[in-house]
RNA sequence: CGGGGCGUAGCUCAGCCUGGUAGAGUGCACGGUUCGGGACCGUGAGGUCGGAGGUUCAAGUCCUCUCGCCCCGACCA
C-alpha cells in the first residue's frame, strides 16, 4: 500500500475531552473517528489493526470447533419478549419502530436470535454439542459512553454460544473456549490474566473474565500474590473474619446496651473520634432500597459492601443506597444513624460475616443525634441471615491461600459464562434424548471485545511518540520510508525494497509522501510500525539503508541488498 | 436522571464579563528559501459564530427555548 493511496490523515492535536492515552493516540494516528456519542467510524488504518485481530480470533475459535455465521444488528422484540428481557434489560436496549409500529431493537447482544435459530434446526441430542459466534455490531446505549472504543455504545464484538445435550458437554466446552481466549490474547502478545467473575442473576455455576492489565482499565481485579487466585472484585470472597464456633473462641463479657448522644456524628470517623472507638468496632448500618423492599446490611464500620454480592444474595434486579427520605422512615432518624436495635418489622436485617463476631460494638441507635454502645448480636438484634457481602480491599487475605491480595486495574476484553437453560427453558429450545425425552439445551455463552482488545493493547503499548503495535496488531508491519522521493536513486531503492517485501508476504506500507524527514519520522512513531526502513540520500551513498524497530528504537545500518533478508529475520524473531 | 462545562475556519482555540468591521495557531492552495526528527518567509482561499425566537438603532457577545457534545456524580451513613 502507497500512503497516498491510503486514506490516512495524522494529526497533531485532539481533542481536549479525548483523555485516554488509546483514545487520545487512535484519533491522532487516524485509527477513528467520533461521528456521535460513543458511536465511532473506523477509518482504514484502524481498521486494518481490527481486521488483524479478528484474523486470529477466528483462527482459534476454528481450533476450537466454533462455526462461524451472522447475525441481524435489528432485532424483533417478540424475541425479547418471549425470553423475558424485553422488559427487562432496561434503557441500554435501544429500541425502535418500523413504519408499522412494530417494535424492534438493536440488538446489544444475540441470545434471543441464536437461541431462535437453533430450536428451529436442532431436535436430538444427535445434534449436539454445537457452538456458533459471529464477529457483528452490537450496540448498548450506555448511560455515558467514553474512552473511545473501550466503551463505545456501537462496537464490535464477537459472542459465540454454544448448545448442550448436557452440563458436562457445557462444562467441557467452556473450557476449551477459556483456552482458546488464552491463546487469542497471547497471540496478541497481550498481558493478561483470567478471572474469576460474578455469573450474577445469570446463575450458572462458571464465569470469567479477560482483563488485559493497564492503569486505566475501568474493572478492578483482586490477585493473590501467592497463589494462583484471581477474580473480579465484584465476585472475590472475603475472608476476613472467617465464622468460628462460638463456644471455642474467648468472648469478653456482654456489657449492658446504652443508648448515648452523638450530636451530629455522622460518619463513622466521627463517631469513631467521639466515642474514642476504632472504626472497626462500629457496626454500620446500611439501608437499601430494592425491587423487594428495603434491606438493612450491617458491616464493618471501616469497610464496604459489594453491591453485587448484596444483589445476588437477595436475588433482586436492582438495588440502590436508599436516598434520605426512605432512610427516615425507616428508621426513623436522619442518614447516619441506622442501626440493627429496634428496626422496624418491614425491613429485612442481614449481617455480613465481618461483624459476625462483634461483641460490645457501637451502632447508630435509629435516632437523630444517637448511636448504642455495648450491643451484641443475639441479645440486642439478630440478623436474619450472616452472608459475605463485603468489598474485598488491598492487602486482605486470599480466600485459597491465607497470603495476601492485591487489586489492580483491568480492561475487561473477554467475557465467557455458563447460561444453563436461562433462555433455552423460556424459549422452549430443547432436544430429545435418547429415551425420547425432551430437555431445555445447557448453553454456554462467550464474548470478545474486538475494538476494546484494540484500545487495550494500546493502553498497553504505547509510549509519549504513540503506538507502539505487538506486531500482530499493527495495521501494517513495516514502513518504508524514502527520505527524498524526488531523488531517482532513493526512490527506486525503496520501491525495491518495498516490492521485495510484498512479494515476501509482508504486509509493508510505502510512504510516498513529499514531505520533510522529520514528518516521516514523527508519523512513523505515532502509527506505531513495528518496524522502519529508510532510504536516506546519504547512506545510500555508502549502500547503506536504516532499519529500526519501534520498540525498543535502536537502528542499524544495513547494506541495501541484505535490508530485505534482515527485515524478514527481525519479522520471524518477533 | 442530577450537577458543571462547551458548541466561533477542516482541526485546536481566543473573542462574550463591559453589544458596534470575524480573530490566532495549525491544516489547505500558490510562490520562494530549506531538506535525517512535525522548517522558515510571503500570498491566498476558507465562517448562515450549533439552531429557533426575543431584547436592541445594532447580538458571536444579553435573555428564553431547543439540539448536540464533554466531564463529574448518581455507592458507604
Amino acid at each position: 500500500m502507497r500512503w497516498t493511496g491510503f486514506y490516512l490523515f495524522t494529526t497533531r492535536e485532539v481533542p481536549k475531552d479525548a483523555e485516554v492515552v488509546s483514545h487520545r493516540l487512535m484519533i491522532r494516528a487516524g485509527m477513528t473517528r467520533r461521528v456521535a456519542a460513543g458511536i465511532y467510524n473506523y477509518l482504514p488504518l484502524g481498521w486494518r489493526s481490527l481486521a488483524k485481530l479478528m484474523t486470529i480470533v477466528r483462527r482459534e475459535l476454528e481450533v476450537a470447533g466454533c462455526v462461524e455465521l451472522s447475525m441481524p444488528a435489528v432485532q424483533p422484540a417478540e424475541l425479547w419478549r418471549e425470553s423475558g428481557r424485553w422488559s427487562r434489560y432496561g434503557k441500554e436496549l435501544l429500541r425502535i419502530r418500523d413504519r408499522h409500529e412494530r417494535d424492534f431493537c438493536f440488538g446489544p447482544t444475540h441470545e434471543e436470535v441464536i437461541t431462535d435459530q437453533v430450536r428451529h434446526d436442532v431436535k436430538s441430542y444427535r445434534q449436539l454439542p454445537l457452538n456458533l459466534y459471529q464477529i457483528q455490531t452490537k450496540f448498548r446505549d450506555e448511560i455515558r459512553p467514553r474512552f473511545g472504543l473501550m466503551r463505545g455504545r456501537e462496537f464490535l464484538m464477537k459472542d459465540a454460544y454454544s448448545f448442550h445435550a448436557d452440563v458436562a458437554s457445557l462444562d467441557e466446552t467452556y473450557e476449551v473456549m477459556g483456552q482458546a481466549y488464552e491463546r487469542i490474547f497471547e497471540a496478541c502478545q497481550l498481558d493478561f490474566i483470567r478471572v474469576e467473575a460474578d455469573s450474577g442473576a445469570i446463575g450458572g455455576s462458571h464465569s470469567h473474565e479477560f482483563m488485559v492489565v493497564a492503569g486505566t482499565g475501568e474493572s478492578v481485579v483482586v490477585r493473590c500474590g501467592s497463589c494462583d487466585y484471581a477474580a473480579n472484585q465484584e465476585r472475590a470472597e472475603a475472608v476476613l473474619s472467617p465464622p468460628r464456633d462460638a463456644e471455642s473462641a474467648e468472648r469478653p463479657e456482654p456489657e449492658a446496651l446504652e443508648d448515648v448522644d452523638t450530636p451530629n456524628q455522622k460518619t463513622v470517623e466521627d463517631v469513631a473520634t467521639f466515642l474514642d472507638v476504632s472504626p472497626s468496632q462500629i457496626v454500620k448500618t446500611l439501608i437499601y432500597e430494592t425491587d423487594k423492599g428495603l434491606v438493612a446490611v450491617a458491616v464493618r464500620g471501616d469497610r464496604e459492601i459489594n453491591d453485587v454480592k448484596l444483589g445476588n444474595f437477595l436475588d433482586v434486579e436492582w438495588l440502590e443506597m436508599a436516598g434520605e427520605a426512605r432512610v427516615r422512615e425507616a428508621t426513623g432518624a436522619p442518614v447516619g444513624f441506622a442501626g440493627p436495635v429496634g428496626l422496624g418489622e418491614d425491613i429485612r436485617l442481614i449481617g455480613d460475616y465481618s461483624v459476625r463476631q462483634s461483641v460490645n460494638f457501637v451502632c447508630g441507635a435509629n435516632r437523630a443525634d444517637g448511636h448504642n454502645r455495648g450491643v451484641n448480636w443475639g441479645r440486642d438484634a439478630t440478623p436474619e441471615s450472616w452472608v459475605d457481602l463485603l468489598l474485598v480491599e488491598d492487602g486482605d487475605p486470599c480466600p485459597r491461600c491465607g497470603k495476601r491480595l492485591q487489586l489492580s486495574r483491568g480492561i475487561e476484553v473477554g467475557h465467557i459464562f455458563q447460561l444453563g437453560t436461562k433462555y433455552s427453558e423460556p424459549m422452549k429450545c430443547v432436544f430429545s434424548d435418547k429415551e425420547g425425552n425432551s430437555h431445555a439445551m445447557p448453553m454456554g455463552c462467550y464474548g470478545l471485545g474486538i475494538g476494546r482488545t484494540i484500545a487495550a493493547a494500546i493502553e498497553q503499548n504505547h509510549d509519549d511518540k504513540g503506538i507502539i503495535w505487538p506486531l500482530p496488531l499493527a495495521p501494517f508491519e513495516v514502513l518504508v520510508a524514502p527520505l527524498q522521493v524526488d531523488d531517482p536513486e532513493v526512490a527506486s531503492t525503496a520501491e525495491r525494497i518495498y516490492r521485495e517485501l510484498l512479494e515476501k508476504g509482508v504486509d509493508a506500507l510505502y510512504d510516498d509522501r513529499d514531505e520533510r524527514p522529520g514528518v516521516k519520522f514523527k508519523d512513523a512513531d505515532l502509527i506505531g510500525f513495528p518496524l522502519r526502513v529508510v532510504v536516506g540520500s546519504k547512506s545510500l551513498a555508502q549502500g547503506h539503508v536504516e532499519v529500526s524497530m519501534r520498540r525498543g528504537g535502536e537502528r542499524q545500518s544495513v547494506a541495501v541488498e541484505r535490508a530485505v533478508v534482515h527485515i524478514l529475520d527481525l519479522l520471524t524473531v518477533g
